[in-house]
DNA sequence: TCTCAATAACTTTTT
DNA sequence: GTTATTGAGA
């Protein structure tokens, strides 16, 4: 293959990064500088101008989509030549390590992965078992602290020597200790330990690490400002040479880190020099993704944190437009002008080059409901992942607990699902005789005689052991799709989902997109594997999977969470909900490293557009149903004053409501009548359509909502639903057989009413989408 | 033991 | 607005 030209590929900056020698460097890449592509000439320029063997290279970095990326980019740079030894995520490459090794520091070899909702069961468990209130301690508090425990290395033993106060000691200790032992006993281990573990496996064993260490001499690490203690230990492990910390290229920003929560050290990036003498620094801080103004305005931002090293970027792409500033209403206001823009937009911008960026996934809802009901293609990231719903769990226990029967977390789970019969009762009989005996649940009941078990039960559990035994047996020789059908088949799972039920039907059509993944899984990654090796290796893919990472380029606006969009780019880009307790968060205010956390993830937001840089801010918002009144992101003041056009809602000075919609004094706010509670407008132009809330808000007496003449709200008449408890003549109209019209759901018939007052709910089958179930406060019906 | 309805609690970000 | 938990009744 041709010579790849390294002067001509890369800048003034990239180059010498690029064409470094040995010893440690780290490269400190503004946003938009070219740090992939620096990563991935890099392994380039080591094989083909350096002469090192690429089975003697490693590429770390957090996601799996950065890292299929980089895999791609090194595979297209090196042609024939192999591929690196490693190109993968820190967990991928600990698991690997640990699967191979586990049984020297006494790991199961086929442990299971436990995910974010497998963890707080297990906390909540090892609460009740050491008697710790649930309700006086959070759950998620309690595991939070365990797992920073655990990135910085501390067991169980060494978190008690530690802790200084009341809570460390006397709540997370024991439980921390407890959790262990329940999640060890239940072969299991959590995101945390897969890098604790392997650093202890390392650390363990000399002869092991120095097989590692010669397996990866030239180790590179992306997103460097994301490590934490344990993963910088892991690094400090690997690297060839520790005594001139090894050949280790870090590349990261500490601008744009955003994980501290999780761990992460910004001290790893901002002390690089402490922790590998001798390393070399360099910046890229030529910027090619915006314009000047772009980087002016978030530039200005970040500079107020303290906690940098501080870099200034610059771009010949030229000023461009200055940013925008909208100031709304509230979140709906919000929504339909962001809609309105990327409407007016849209001869410029196809949809799939413009994104709305949030803070909390909450945010989104909004827009959604917009973006829906003005047909606007757009893809939400994030928010409930595919694996992680129930019978998808369900499913992916059956397949843990048929590889490995003695998995007790599984057998858990599916022993009564679907309900067999297996009772609370049965299933502690079982429990208690498995402790007795020390052995798992399923050794007992496939050897043992079931004492102390109501025969009711022992029947149930032995028609569950004839219905599993053989398809345990078929996992170790048949494909694992054929396993997974006649796991469906012996356990008759998907006949307790009714497929004309809406949602008997969505989770039958879950399971169907489960099986082809399986399929697609087992087409790709089956040659020359065993089928046992297979399973497992499919457990450990859907383990590290994230739904961000299979986001394919979708035409559509994409909506997702700060976090979330690290790492793209769009031509356009709407930063949302610019306030105080949204950005800065509410729970991020009082700690000065917090709120600098708080302004890197704006940072990220500001830096990920190109083009264009809209930014929004609403006056009040509602938040978890209460409308609250809300002050403008202190950030927004850091923005100068010459980079913004502001633009404020006409909404904000027309604050007058619809006269027969505001409570009159008169009435003390009680209905009157005329004054309708369906408020069915008579004609369009006469539609001042409410929401749901305001309504009842205004019904109940309670704080007016401020709700003003609507001029963008689509033509369409909307209804606003307010529960009552007399009937008013409106309200007789709704009654089982009533046809009515829903923004998203389209046209349906009522087939029942439920409850009545703020709680009414409306059975109502939707001609095209079935039955559904709403809360006639907030489901804005239109009567037909 | 299972099903359904009422109630409470929750919302920051996720490998 | 949703989702997890609890409680009552079949």
């Amino acid at each position: 293959m041709p010579r790849l030209d390294f002067d001509q590929a890369l800048n003034a900056e990239q180059l010498p990064a690029v064409t470094h020698g040995d010893g440690p460097q780290l490269i400190l890449a503004g946003a938009g500088s070219g740090k992939t592509r620096v990563i991935t000439y890099r392994v380039a320029w080591l094989v083909q101008e350096h002469g090192v063997d690429p089975s003697r290279i490693a590429a770390v970095t957090f996601t799996n989509k950065a890292a299929g990326e980089m895999k791609d980019r090194i595979e297209e740079l090196l042609g024939l030549y192999p591929l690196p030894a490693f190109v993968g995520t820190f967990h991928r490459f600990a698991l690997r390590l640990l699967r191979a090794y586990g049984p020297r520091i006494d790991l199961s070899r086929d442990f299971v992965i436990l995910d974010g909702s497998d963890q707080l069961s297990l906390i909540k468990k090892a609460m009740q078992a050491t008697e710790m209130s649930t309700d006086a301690y959070r759950p998620r508090a309690v595991l939070s602290a365990i797992s920073s425990a655990k990135n910085r290395l501390l067991d169980p033993a060494q978190f008690a020597a530690r802790a200084d106060d009341f809570f460390s000691q006397t709540v997370v200790a024991p439980v921390y200790r407890r959790y262990q032992a329940l999640m060890r006993a239940a072969g299991g281990v959590d995101f945390d330990d897969m890098i604790m573990l392997t650093v202890k496996l390392l650390r363990r064993d000399k002869e092991l690490k120095q097989r590692i260490r010669d397996r990866h001499r030239y180790l590179l690490v992306d997103e460097f400002q994301d490590t934490n203690h344990a993963q910088l230990m892991l690094i400090h492990q690997v690297s060839a040479n520790p005594e001139v910390g090894g050949n280790l290229t870090a590349v990261g920003d500490e601008d744009q880190g955003i994980y501290r929560w999780r761990g992460a050290e910004l001290d790893n990036i901002l002390e690089f020099e402490r922790s590998f003498p001798g390393a070399t620094i360099r910046k890229l801080e030529r910027n090619y993704r915006s314009t000047q103004n772009i980087l002016d305005a978030s530039g200005a931002v970040v500079a107020n944190n303290v906690h940098r090293r501080g870099k200034r970027l610059w771009t010949d792409a030229g000023e461009g437009e200055k940013l925008r500033l909208y100031k709304a209403r509230d979140e709906v206001d919000e929504a339909r002008w962001v809609n309105n823009l990327l409407q007016s937009l849209a001869g410029d911008h196809r949809h799939s080059e413009m994104a709305v960026l949030v803070r909390t996934n909450a945010q989104t809802r909004a827009f959604e409901d917009r973006f829906l009901r003005q047909g606007v293609p757009y893809q939400l990231v994030g928010g409930v992942r595919f694996y992680e719903r129930a019978e998808i769990k369900d499913l992916m226990a059956y397949l843990r607990f048929v590889r490995n029967p003695m998995d007790n977390m599984s057998f858990e789970r599916i022993v009564n699902r679907p309900p067999r019969g297996i009772g609370k009762k049965t299933l502690d009989g079982l429990l208690a005789m498995a402790a007795e005996t020390g052995q798992a649940a399923w050794d007992t009941l496939s050897k043992d005689k079931l004492v102390g078990i109501p025969p009711r039960g022992a029947k149930a559990l032995a028609r569950f052991r004839e219905q599993m035994t053989p398809v345990i047996e078929a996992a170790v020789e048949l494909p694992l799709p054929t396993v997974l059908d006649r796991l469906l088949e012996a356990t008759a799972y998907t006949e307790q989902f009714d497929e004309h039920d809406d949602e008997g039907q969505m989770r039958l059509e879950n399971i169907d997109e489960f099986r082809s993944g399986v399929q697609e899984f087992a087409e790709s990654h089956g040659y020359g594997s065993t089928e046992e090796d297979l399973l497992t290796a499919f457990l450990d893919h859907v383990s590290l999977a994230s739904d961000t990472d299979s986001l394919k380029k979708r035409p559509g606006v994409t909506l997702t969470t700060f976090h979330s969009a690290k790492g793209l780019e769009f031509p356009v880009v709407i930063v949302a909900g610019l306030e105080e307790n949204v950005l800065p968060h509410f729970n991020a205010q009082e700690l000065p490293e917090n709120l600098e956390e708080e302004r890197r993830l704006l940072y990220v937001g500001m830096t990920r557009a190109e083009k264009r840089l809209i930014l929004t801010t609403c006056s009040r918002r509602r938040i978890a149903g209460n409308y609250q009144d809300q002050e403008p992101s202190r950030f927004l003041l850091e923005i100068p004053n010459r980079l913004l056009d502001i633009e404020t809602s006409p909404e904000l000075f027309a604050p007058q409501r619809p006269s027969w919609n505001r409570p009159s004094p008169r009435s003390g706010g009680m209905p009157t009548e005329g004054m309708p509670s369906w408020s069915l407008p008579s004609a369009p132009t006469a539609s001042k359509p409410v929401s749901g809330s305001d309504a009842v808000n205004s019904f109940f007496g309670r704080q007016p909502a401020k709700e003003a003449s609507l001029p963008f709200e689509d033509p369409a008449p909307s209804l606003t639903v307010v529960p009552v408890n007399e009937p008013t003549p409106a309200a007789r109209r709704i009654k089982r057989g009533t046809r009515v019209r829903h923004a998203s759901l389209g046209a349906g018939r009522i087939l029942n009413i439920e409850g009545s007052g703020e709680d009414m709910r409306l059975i109502v089958y939707f001609d095209s989408k079935g039955r559904k179930k709403l809360l006639a406060k907030y489901a804005q019906l239109e009567i037909l």
